[in-house]
DNA sequence: GCCAACGTTGGC
DNA sequence: GCCAACGTTGGC
């Protein structure tokens, strides 16, 4: 099992939105970067834990965990002409962009904020910390045990 | 395949 | 809303 970070904008979705949808599941859709591509094509399976980041906020933090419960498959967006995220180039026999779909399951009573994170010198190689603008993010398992440990305090 | 221009992200 | 960082595009 391996370990993610998922960043979304709380006023369009937030960890709130995921919790009251239907199963507490949501297509994670919309990813146009092919570096966080290849980390959902190429390393996301069924039963990854990940983090929910809320960017573009009033307290940037770590909010909460989901889980991988479906895919990776071709991210359904791609192909709708009228959507925000169409994608004339792909097509159904070579996608370019790819989805999982996330399940709700926990809300941290600490959120880890993003100024937690940065002031804290053991919390160096975190990808958060270094490329700020990634939106999907590996997560290692110590620091994984590390951020929910802080959560939980 | 270089690189300047441009667009987007996201913290502040 | 500003702006730094950085990914993408397209001319050459």
């Amino acid at each position: 099992m391996a370990y993610w970070l998922l960043k979304t904008e709380p006023d369009a979705f937030s960890l709130a939105d995921l919790k009251a949808a239907p199963n507490g599941t949501t297509v994670w859709d919309g990813v146009r970067n092919y570096q966080a591509r290849n980390f959902i094509r190429d390393g996301m399976k069924v039963g990854d834990k990940v983090f929910i980041y809320h960017s573009s906020c009033k307290v940037p933090a770590i909010v909460g965990v989901a889980e991988i419960v479906n895919g990776p498959y071709a991210d359904p967006s791609q192909f709708d002409a009228s959507g925000d995220y169409y994608d004339p180039k792909a097509t159904a026999e070579a996608p370019r962009w790819f989805s999982v779909d996330v399940q709700y399951r926990e809300t941290f009573n600490k959120p880890v904020t993003l100024q937690a994170i940065k002031a804290d010198p053991a919390i160096e190689e975190l990808a958060l910390k270094k490329s700020g603008r990634l939106s999907v993010m590996p997560v290692t398992e110590q620091e994984w045990q590390y951020l929910c440990g802080i959560a939980s305090k």
